[in-house]
DNA sequence: CAGACGCGGGAAATCGCATTCCCCAAGTCT
DNA sequence: AGACTTGGGGAATGCGATTTCCCGCGTCTG
């Protein structure tokens, strides 16, 4: 760095050239069109002012034959914050989050925002830490497709992040997690699970296992009770049945399943996994174990992933219209809440619908509609 | 300076307040710690000068009670880019894309660059425009993962596009496309399909189609013509067998095999989709039409993705390092091509792998290896 | 017909941060 | 002890674009 001061202008000038090579500006353009920045800058972006018509064309022309791209970051400097939506994830490669982000990009294009997107590798702290920098670009607004993990340590970290972001004037929508106190939308597991339950009881199921994650998993939660919720309303008492524990995966499902059948899985009718992918892993354990998944034992799963029709039998499962989902979260993004100010939290539940297929056939001699 | 003495300071505070929610500013940080701005600077960023550690600690305990975070565009207006690499995918809902995201995120946090993704939603147009508004926000690195559409005209506006960036400093890395004057990761397509067909002539299969996309799909168009190869090493000539066209998706899978069968497939013995999620179709065709995959035809893919080994029976694909590909494209995108200026444009091919699974079993009684 | 007003252009301030220049205090060398 | 080095801090400058303010000119109105 020293040695730079003492270099003469000529050859500090092509070091400056490397480093920031200069693209072309809103200055070039203006005396390229013979106007000034003020101008240029109004005629490209348009203004409360007008401009001559002449010079709008000279402006745009001059702009097109250099090539001109207007410096985002300068423009954030000079207005406040940049027209991106910041989309925080927990996984790229899940559909689950991917199709809610299709819904956030879609509607954010239609509004002119460019979406940035994020991946927090479902971790909380990661999650924390990415929102820490994502203030650092002034989005307009922030939205968080996250795992909902019940920690309270770095969800207070989190909430506090969020809020010093919407003190600075941004948005904040999340997705999934309705107990933060931002507008918020939600996925209906409960429900979507408690209607499965009852539809697989009016089926005439009543053994039953089900396997879900953890609890501090609250999708995994969720669903679990609202599966629950829905046994009983059928008249169905989970003493007769029973949970299991595993991983919120494909393997974790087949684990369980495997191990269940190594138990041996005695007049169990039916397993219902928290998510499909789980319920994909359980069919390969079960296939593995010489039994045939839907006749010998059924299976159903949660999310109505696209391969849950490939497989077969094809998959008894719950659709999320997880595009729909990603478009709310932009809508209550953009929606202008000051009139809900004291209205509460705006919450936009996303309703679910259960698909029975060829996985849980209603079982023989047994069709009684339940209640 | 005057002039602002002039004008009132509290309407001018608002005014200030509404339209520019202020955000901690690194004179805020400083001001709370007792110092100047340079030296707040100086304490958080580090430079050649060295602060007193006192005062380094009293900078990082202001900067953290307040909140403090970078605004980076301001950071980025003096320095001249941002550390960030930008993406553009086709289509995040595909795991083709979203795997290869997966590699290049991973690499990126390795680097401390922070990802943002686009989505071009396969459309070359759009391509261009995303290149063109990713300009202005002064990535260091922009990585294009895209649909290969032999399309010159759209093409030649995205090299434009892209050679302005470069000129401006940026670095660019394409996936896929070897084609393009740019550092390339390239999937040995060709070569992959041709592995393939040469396994299968191998396990005995003799009469086969190939269901492949428009030729325009470079994807697609390699993989066909890999396979064609790999069948007239293996002694199969074309002339006795034949190709559809069709759409390169799940369904554009499922109804030129429902066509197949509608014409009567003769004899048969193999379906190759040039990939997985049209083989899907191409299975789930054949079942809607009381055949059996693997036993009555059997059924090749390409990609490995995940539920190919889901599906009934698992299904005979090749598999694409997808993570690799997007860590090597990092990698390109931070090597020091200085030295390579003159070796020419550096391509790295990913290498692929047959993955033989039950929907492709030996044909009985032609265990012959070919050549 | 004169003054008010609207309209559009340009100079300059501003945004938040990094960097350079310059001054100054303390320590080191001769 | 005086000149010199060393390193820290304050002030000024630059980055690229927006925006405010001022100004000249043509038009409208009383």
């Amino acid at each position: 760095m020293d040695d730079r001061s003492k270099t003469p202008a000529s050859s500090r000038l092509t070091a400056t050239a490397r480093q920031r090579p200069s693209s072309v500006t809103l200055q070039d353009v203006a005396r390229e069109a013979g106007v000034s920045a003020a101008t240029a800058s109004r005629a490209l972006n348009g203004s409360t002012r007008n401009v001559q018509s002449d010079n709008v064309s000279r402006v745009l022309a001059a702009a097109a034959r250099l090539g001109y791209v207007p410096h985002v970051s300068a423009q954030a400097t000079a207005k406040g914050s940049i027209p991106t939506v910041a989309l925080v994830v927990s996984d790229v490669a899940d559909p689950y989050f991917s199709s809610i982000a299709v819904g956030i990009i879609d509607a954010a294009e239609a509004g002119g925002l460019v979406v940035t997107m994020t991946v927090a590798d479902r971790s909380p702290e990661r999650e924390v830490q990415l929102v820490r920098t994502l203030r650092g670009q002034r989005p307009q607004i922030i939205i968080i497709a996250g795992s909902r993990i019940n920690d309270t340590d770095t969800r207070g970290a989190l909430i506090d992040e969020l809020k010093q972001y919407r003190a600075a004037g941004g948005r904040v929508v999340l997705i999934s997690q309705p107990e933060l106190p931002f507008p918020t939308v939600a996925i209906d597991n409960v429900d979507g699970a408690r209607l499965l339950a009852r539809e697989l009881a009016g089926a005439g199921y009543r053994r039953l296992c089900i396997i879900h994650a953890p609890h501090r998993i609250r999708t995994s939660y969720d669903r679990y009770t609202g599966f629950v919720t829905g046994l009983e309303e059928s008249g169905i008492s989970m003493d007769a049945n029973f949970a299991m524990e595993t991983e919120f995966t494909r393997s974790g499902g087949y684990e369980a399943a495997r191990e269940l059948v190594e138990r041996g899985l005695r007049n169990i009718e039916l397993i219902f996994a928290v998510n499909d992918a789980m319920a994909l892993g359980v069919m390969s354990a079960l296939r593995d174990a010489g039994l045939v998944p839907g006749r010998d034992v059924a299976v159903a799963g949660f999310d109505d992933i696209s391969s849950a029709v490939d497989v077969v039998p094809a998959l008894t499962t719950v659709t999320v219209p997880l595009r729909t989902a990603g478009l709310e979260a932009m809508r209550l993004a953009l929606a202008d809440d000051d009139a809900a100010g004291e209205a509460g939290i705006p919450t936009v539940w996303i309703p679910t619908a259960v698909r029975l297929r060829e996985s849980t056939p209603p079982v023989s001699g047994r069709l009684i509609t339940v209640r």
